[in-house]
DNA sequence: GAAATTCCGTTACAAAATTCACAAACCAAG
DNA sequence: CTTGGTTTGTGAATTTTGTAACGGAATTTC
């Protein structure tokens, strides 16, 4: 699906992972058709901003009705570039590693984890979850071989910058960075950064604030 | 420490969680004094963006020189309420919740998982990382035996609902839920979404709109 | 089949966040 | 003590994001 303007707000790329995860709950309670107001409420935005955030990529609603909620679903993932596999590359196969490996619903959605590395000989030649860990060195080899598009990286954070070089030199797209430390990569390398303790310090900021406005 | 004012941008706490991360590795490295733009740098933001976000909570800075590394740290932590600690329980010792439980990273930031709480009867009286996995059914009791504040639900998505239910009824503050599914609490609730595959999302959609920018 | 109703897409407007720019503050050197 | 070189904190300008309003397309009702 085109896009139809230059830049797309990354809050309305959040928004829309979300709309997916309210319309696939419709679907399942077996709702065909939703308004957008019906669905900014389960979503809790406003309405305007779902019409507007779909118009960015095109016109899926039918006025007078509503949008068709199977059809948007596959919409969003289309215009979110989700309509198609993602081949990944897990480096650091720790307790975080694992659990993720261990995810049936990565390949569900589509992110499929094609290849386990670390470092530990230990660990190497391991089984987890029917893949076979590999040494990081490897990467390279694997990437071209499976075509891995994706980088997840859950080494600890002192080693993050290792992998990512070693994710980068493979000739990796995109990089998932669990670890808490900032990596540099050349810039044509999509980074994404997942820290946990982002969520846990807001909440613990607005108990807070919240206790003190009483 | 008080809030200068009324209301803080949710991005704002959210780079205040990445200025401690660099900050915690510029005093690894030895680094007492840091400016805005050198700070900026190292968080790919605007220095400006840096010391309006300070200027939130108030002055931490002097003039001509910059930031007193050590001292930053201390005042965004009690800026951000974490300069105590929380108490926390878990709802769901699963693949990931087990990885949570093992990381050892949440109690050095000040995040104390001190229940673990289970459905499951053969799980119930399992230790984990020296901690028994209780029944569901117990949370009334030890949010206030243990003073528990914060809600961890990792449970699979048809069950968060009922977990997040048995967290505001025992009493809990603020809930950061790791299932993909929309939960209602009241709303003196704080409620936080983690949903990993936002990052993948917004990852294939750049490296997708990337390419085709070619 | 006309009127009333619903609801999308878009434009216009408002609000919020980010960046700029500069005075005030600080330090070091002479 | 003064001067010169930095760097903060903040109001003003700019950019971005979100909301409201409304015309028009589709459906339903009578
Ligand atoms: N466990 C969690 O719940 C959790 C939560 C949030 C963040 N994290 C972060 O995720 C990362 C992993 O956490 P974990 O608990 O799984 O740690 P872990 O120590 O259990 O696992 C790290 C793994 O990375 C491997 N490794 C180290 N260097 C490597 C390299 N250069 N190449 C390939 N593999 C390498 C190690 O051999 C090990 O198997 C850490 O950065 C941690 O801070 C973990
Ligand atoms: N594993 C991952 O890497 C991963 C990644 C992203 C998101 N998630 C999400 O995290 C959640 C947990 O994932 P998982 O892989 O650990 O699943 P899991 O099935 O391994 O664990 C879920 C646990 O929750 C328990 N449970 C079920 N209902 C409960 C209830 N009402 N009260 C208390 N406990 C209850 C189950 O007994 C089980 O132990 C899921 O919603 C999943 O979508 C997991």
């Amino acid at each position: 699906m085109a896009v139809k303007s230059e830049h797309i707000p990354k809050a309305t790329i959040a928004r829309l992972a979300t709309y997916i995860q309210v319309l696939s709950e419709f679907k399942r309670e077996g709702t065909d058709v939703v308004s957008s107001e019906r669905l900014a409420e389960a979503c809790s935005v406003n309405s305007s901003q779902i019409r507007k955030d779909l118009a960015y990529f095109g016109e899926f609603g039918v006025r007078g009705v509503g949008y068709y909620v199977q059809d948007l679903i596959t919409s969003i993932k289309r215009s979110l570039g989700i309509d198609r596999a993602w081949n990944c590359a897990l480096v650091g196969v720790g307790n975080l590693g694992r659990a993720l490996l261990r995810h049936r619903e990565f390949t569900r959605k589509g992110f499929i984890i094609r290849g386990a590395f670390d470092c530990d000989p230990y660990k190497i030649g391991e089984m987890v979850e029917g893949m076979e860990i590999v040494c990081s060195r490897q990467l390279p080899a694997k990437v071209k071989e499976l075509g891995l598009e994706i980088g997840i990286i859950t080494t600890p954070p002192e080693r993050a910058q290792r992998a990512a070089n070693y994710l980068v030199g493979a000739g990796i797209k995109g990089i998932i960075n669990f670890a808490p430390a900032r990596v540099a990569v050349p810039k044509h390398i999509h980074l994404e950064y997942v820290d946990f303790f982002h969520y846990f310090y807001a909440a613990a900021f607005h108990i807070r604030f919240d206790e003190q406005a009483d």
